[in-house]
RNA sequence: GGGCGCAUAGCUCAGUCGGUAGAGCAGCUGGCUUUUAACCAGCGGGUCGUAGGUUCGAGUCCUACUGCGCUCACCA
């Protein structure tokens, strides 16, 4: 046990064992959901139908108000709080284990609904049970847990906690739930690809690596899925998507954490055209699903995702805050001089810092900018009218980018020459060698392809409001903690 | 990785000029049959993040470390 149980909850449970009761009883009680209780009790002026009938209801109890010969405590489930009544004239013979009970107990209540004296819906109980006894004494009651490193380390005690926080986490899986349905609706199909990659790619990123003992091999965790889903295409697959977790090695901020998830979809016949439609319908029709409307609020500025959303063009946005062309490289470095941007890296890296620093604060959104110059879209086919360019978009909200999608390269010879460029850089962030696997899967033909990318936990943060990524991830990433256990040996550092 | 800030009771927070460690909630005891953060009376509860330093004396000042938050950079 750590210091966090209380000794007179402690007390409580040795008392309960030795009069026989079991503090942890095995069984649960059946219970009503606690919502559809209220749903259908109406109030004390119009009582509905739930009125007068008698309900098993289970949860954590709170804040309970003892007069002596009566008890008020609201309970809490999944679906809500209501207030049971404990009376002693009703419990004549479990009255005197009331005393065993503490706030953030979890019970079982069985008793007919009804209503206080002051209206208040309240289901008066003729049957108690403990289901488990909570040692460790919850929170302040009213502030709840205000400590932000408590709320991400304790999660199980932030979600009935601290207010709105089971909100956040319902409605992204309804979030989820509303991407699939909305993609299986237009026939694609939801696959699952390897997480370990022998070579990773697919995204620019540090990766973290591991080993496989019996193989003798290293492997990355994957950083995104891409290679793999457009091998599926390849196999005929033709629309699939993925929700996966995708590990990068990098830093930790409000808008990154080092797993997130990523919707990543692949449609054959398809073009980054039809990846700006889809991504516009996708978002309208989640907001509309899961708030009732396309209207969000993040970060204290108002956006609609009201399909169609914006579109800008990369180079000519680029034009208008720099004055010279994106390719113009003298002019380019004379720009980053000015901006004081690290010039060490390659040309084409300072041009895009350089489009980031000047470019990047006026994509509000939601907008779409469009048509990226090839050197920095790897996997991105060029565009036929301007070879210059690829067909690339990235999705902007709030400065905040939500998604990336090309039309993919399908040509294995110049996939198989951007590869080598890449491994030459001999950046951290770039693979470092060839994958000719997938090289060779474009050399038996893949048709032409739309893909899309948009950060699930990004798109949650933006339909719940929330400014941190911690706020939408239920267990953010924190550096690892020692908890003592009372009796393990505590080891000098 | 850089900058700024925070760390005191189970929880939320005070702590003045460096001079005996405080409150509310939670807990315990007693009272109370209609509360909504119930109320009334009483009681217990602390290695002031860790380690050094200055000082007659440090929660308070200084240094380092640890953890967390915000922010900048990188990334989605």
């Amino acid at each position: 046990m750590t210091d966090l149980v209380q000794p007179d909850r402690l007390a409580k449970a040795q008392a309960m064992r030795a009069a026989g009761v079991d503090p942890f009883p095995a069984r649960g009680v059946e219970a009503t959901p606690i919502a559809s209780i209220a749903a259908h009790a109406g109030d004390s002026a119009n009582p509905g139908a739930m009125v007068g009938q008698r309900v098993t209801i289970a949860g954590r109890l709170a804040m309970p108000r003892d007069f002596g010969k009566l008890i008020f405590a609201p309970l809490s489930d999944r679906t809500g709080r209501i207030q049971v009544g404990l009376k002693r004239d009703a419990l004549s013979e479990w009255w005197p284990q009331r005393k065993w009970l503490d706030a953030g107990d979890l019970v079982g209540v069985s008793g007919e609904v009804g209503f206080t004296q002051k209206g208040e819906l309240t289901v008066w109980a003729s049957e108690v049970q403990l289901l488990a006894k909570a040692l460790a004494s919850p929170p302040e009651k009213w502030h709840g847990l205000v400590d932000v490193e408590a709320r991400y380390r304790r999660r199980y005690v932030d979600l009935w906690a601290t207010e709105g926080v089971l909100e956040t986490f319902v409605k992204r899986s309804k979030i989820v739930s509303s991407v699939r349905r909305f993609l299986e609706a237009q026939g694609y199909l939801e696959v699952e690809t390897p997480t370990l990659h022998p070579i990773f790619g697919g995204a620019t990123a540090r990766p973290f690596v591991t080993h496989h003992n019996a193989l003798d091999a290293d492997f990355y965790l994957r950083i995104a899925p891409e290679l793999y889903l457009k091998r599926l295409i390849v196999g005929g697959m033709e629309r699939v998507f993925e929700i996966a977790r995708n590990f990068r090695n990098e830093g930790i901020s409000t808008r990154h954490n080092p797993e997130f998830s990523m919707l990543e979809l692949y449609e054959a016949q398809a073009d980054y055209r039809r990846m700006m439609e889809i991504s516009e319908q996708m978002l309208e029709s989640i907001a509309r699903e899961v708030n009732g409307t396309t209207k969000v609020t993040f970060r204290g500025v108002e956006y609609d995702l009201k399909a169609p959303f914006a579109r800008v063009s990369y180079t000519q946005l680029f034009r208008e805050q720099n004055g010279c062309e994106f390719d113009d490289q003298p002019a380019v470095r004379k720009r980053a001089k000015e901006l004081g941007l690290d010039e060490s890296a390659g040309y084409w890296k300072l041009m895009n810092d350089v489009f980031e620093a000047t470019c990047e604060k006026l994509l509000t959104g939601p907008v779409f900018c469009v048509d990226y110059p090839v050197p920095i879209c790897p996997l991105a086919k060029k565009k036929p009218e301007d070879p210059r360019l690829a067909e690339r978009f990235e999705l902007f909200l709030g400065g905040m980018e939500l998604g990336n999608a090309f039309t993919e390269l399908n040509d294995p010879q110049d996939q198989e020459q951007r590869f080598v460029e890449q491994v030459a850089t001999k950046d951290p962030e770039a693979p470092g060698e060839v994958d000719v696997d997938y090289v060779q899967a474009l050399e038996y033909g893949m048709p032409p392809t739309g893909g899309l990318g948009i950060g699930i936990d990004r798109l949650v943060m933006v339909l719940t409001g929330k400014d941190s990524i911690r706020d939408v991830l239920l267990f953010p990433a924190l550096r690892p903690q020692r908890n003592v256990v009372e009796g393990e040996a505590t080891e000098p550092a």
